[in-house]
DNA sequence: TATTTTTATCGAAACGTTTTAATTTATTTT
DNA sequence: AAAATAAATTAAAACGTTTCGATAAAAATA
C-alpha cells in the first residue's frame, strides 16, 4: 500500500541500509546519493511507519502527560493549555503525548495508567498535585519523569516551576509604589504550594517596606477555605473589610478568586481600582473581559508545557543526570484593577 | 529485558503461534493449554509489545480527537471532559488516544495533524466545530471519523449530537407550566449549529401554547452578539429588560450566558425566581454553586466521548457502513433558579 | 472400516524499520 | 608503491508480534 523504504531503496538503486542511515542522518552518506534519496523520498510521499521503527530502537515514541482527575474538571484550563505546550515542542521529536487523569486515591497495582502498565511511554510528565505513590513508582522504576507545577517536600525531582514568589513580590511591590498601605491577601488553602509561595512573597513585600511591624502587626489575610473559587474570594474580601474596613489593595491566589473579590468590592459599593486595587495571577481568559479588567501574573502556560517537555526528552536521552528545577518567569500585567491613580 | 511471547511459549512447552492464539482469543485452542499459557502470562506479568503487535497487524492503535484551538482556551471544559469520555472507552480495545488542535486557516497541505500525515491513526474524532477542508479531506482520504456536536449542512457523516431541541423544549415547557408568560431567550450568536436548535425548541414552545400569536407577536430574544459569555448575558438581560420590563422567565443558550443574566437581573434588584426564572444549558461546574443555583440541562459529556468513541470504532472495524447519527438525550436538573412558587 | 470433518498445534513468512559488522572503494600517510 | 586510514555502501540479523498453510490427532460421518 504505502511506500516504504524498500521502494525508496530499489527506486534510488541503493540498500535500504543507506536510505535508513539517510533518514536518521548517520554514517557516511555521499552528498550525491543522499540529495538523490531525499528527493526520491519527497516524490513518492514517503513516511516511515512508526510503529516498525519503534520496534527496531525498543522505543515507544510516546510521552505520558498524566493529570488529577480533578484539575480536568475544572474551570480553569491552565494544565490543558500545559498540555498543548508539550504537544506543540513534542513535534520537533515525533514524539506522542498521551493523556490521562489519575484519582486522589491510587494504589500501583490497581490504577496504574494503561500506558504504563504496558510500558507504552518513555516517560512521564505529572501535572500539578498528583499521587505521591505514583511518584515513587516511577522513580522505583527508573522511568524518566518531570513534575509541572508542583513539587515534593524534601526531594529533588526534575520540574517545572512558575515563579510564584517573584511574580507575587513584584505585584504586592507594585501596589506599595502607588502607595497603598492596607494591602489584603485573599486564598483558598495552602494544599498547593504555589499559593503558599504567593503568600511568602505577599509577606516578604509588607516585611521589607515595614507594612508589618510591631507596631503593626495585623495582616489582612484570608485563606481558610478548602479550596478558591470565586464565591470563596467574595466571601473572603467581605469578611476582611467588615474587620478592616481601609484596605485599599487586595493580592488574591489565583485570578478566579479576584474574580469573586471584585465581586465583593462592587457589592459594597466600594471603587476599583480607586478605593481599593486588585490583582490576581495566573491570567486566565475572563480576566480580560472582566469590568474593570483584571491586572495580574500572566503565567506562559505554553512555555512551560515546552520547557517541561525538553528537560523529559533530555532525561529520556540521558537518564542518569541529576534532576534539575527549572523555574519559569511570570509577567506582571497592568490592566484596569490596579491603575495607577494620578 | 522484559518478557516476550517467547519466553511464555518456551515455559508453557507451546510453539509462540499458539500463545499468539490465546493472546488474541483466536482459532482452536485446547482448553488445558490456554489456562496454562495464561497463567503462566499472569505469572511472568507478560504485556504484549504494541508497536510489535501494530507492525504485524498494519493497525496503528491510535485515534486522533482533533479540536479547534479556540475551545480548548475556552473556559468551559465541555470537549476535555467529551476526551476524557473517550479515554475510559477506548481503554476497552487498547486504542489511545492522540489529542491535538486546529486553526481556523486550514490548508491540507501545510496544517495537516501529525498524527494524519503520517497515518498514525485508525480514525479520527472531531470536536465541535472545525474547519471544512479538514473534514473533506478525511473524506476523499476514507478515514473513518465522527463529528461531535457538529454538522455539516447537507452532508450526512458519523457525528454524536446532544439532544439540544428537545432539552430547550422542556426547559421552556417548565417555565409554562409554572404559569409564566413572558418568556425571554439570551443567546449569542447562532454561528453553532447547537444554538439554533436550542433557540428552535424555545419557538415551538411558545407557539404550542401560543405564547406568540397575531395578538402577540413579540419575542423577547436576544442574539446579537458574536460570541457567548457571561458579559453578554448580563448585557443582553439588561437591555431586554429595558424594553420589556414585565419579563417573567429566561431561557439561557448556555450556562455561561445564564450567569451572566443572573448578575443582570440581581443587579436590577429583582427576584430569582420569585420575579424572574433563570434555565441555562450545560451544567458547568460553577453553576451548582452560583447563587442562586443555577437550574439547567445537565449533558452527559462522558457518555458523548464514550458514544462518540464507539461509534468511530464500529467504523474503523466496517469501514463500509451507512453513516449514522446518535443522539445524545440531556436531563434536565431543577435547582434554585426556576424553582416552582407556592 | 474408510472417509471426512473438526480440533489442536506448529513452522515459517511477513510486517518495515535499525544496526552491526563486513566489504569495497577512495584517500592519505609512510 | 605499499600500508594505513577514511568514506561509502551493503548484507543480514534483529526487534516481537500475527497469520497462513501444513500437519497431526481426534471425532464425526458414511
Amino acid at each position: 500500500m504505502a511506500t516504504t523504504i524498500k521502494d525508496i531503496a530499489r527506486k534510488a538503486g541503493v540498500s535500504i541500509s543507506t536510505v535508513s542511515l539517510v533518514l536518521n542522518r548517520k554514517g557516511y552518506v555521499a552528498d550525491e546519493t543522499r540529495d538523490k534519496i531525499l528527493s526520491i523520498m519527497e516524490e513518492m510521499n514517503y513516511k516511515p511507519l512508526h510503529s516498525a521503527r519503534k520496534l527496531a530502537t525498543q522505543k515507544t515514541g510516546n510521552i505520558g502527560y498524566i493529570l488529577w482527575e480533578g484539575h480536568f474538571s475544572e474551570v480553569e484550563m491552565f494544565y490543558s493549555q500545559v498540555f498543548l505546550g508539550m504537544e506543540y515542542a513534542a513535534r520537533r521529536d515525533d514524539y506522542y503525548i498521551l493523556l490521562t487523569t489519575v484519582n486522589d486515591h491510587f494504589d500501583p497495582k490497581e490504577d496504574l495508567p494503561r500506558f504504563l502498565k504496558y510500558k507504552d511511554v518513555d516517560g512521564v510528565a505529572l501535572a500539578g498535585r498528583v499521587p505521591l505513590e505514583l511518584v515513587k513508582y516511577l522513580d522505583d522504576n527508573n522511568i524518566p519523569f518531570v513534575l509541572i507545577d508542583y513539587e515534593i517536600p524534601g526531594q529533588n525531582y526534575n520540574s517545572v516551576k512558575i515563579d510564584n514568589y517573584n511574580g507575587a513580590f513584584r505585584a504586592v511591590e507594585c501596589f506599595v509604589r502607588q502607595g497603598r498601605k492596607k494591602i489584603a491577601f485573599v486564598g483558598g488553602t495552602f494544599f498547593h504550594p504555589s499559593i503558599k509561595e504567593r503568600y511568602r512573597g505577599y509577606i516578604d513585600v509588607l516585611s521589607k517596606y515595614n507594612l508589618i511591624s510591631r507596631k503593626n502587626p495585623e495582616i489582612y489575610s484570608f485563606c481558610e477555605e478548602s479550596e478558591t473559587s470565586r464565591a470563596i474570594g467574595e466571601k473572603g474580601i467581605k469578611s476582611l473589610l467588615s474587620s478592616y474596613p481601609d484596605i485599599d489593595a487586595v493580592f488574591c491566589c489565583n485570578d478566579t478568586t479576584a474574580l469573586g473579590v471584585i465581586s465583593g468590592i462592587q457589592s459594597l459599593k466600594k471603587r476599583i481600582p480607586e478605593d481599593i486595587a486588585v490583582i490576581g495571577f495566573d491570567d486566565i481568559p475572563p480576566s480580560e473581559f472582566s469590568s474593570p479588567k483584571l491586572s495580574t501574573l500572566q503565567v506562559p502556560k505554553l512555555d512551560i508545557g515546552k520547557e517541561a517537555y525538553k528537560l523529559l526528552y533530555e532525561r529520556i536521552c540521558h537518564p542518569n543526570i541529576m534532576p534539575q528545577t527549572r523555574i519559569i518567569p511570570v509577567e506582571l500585567v497592568i490592566r484596569e484593577s490596579s491603575k495607577c491613580l494620578k
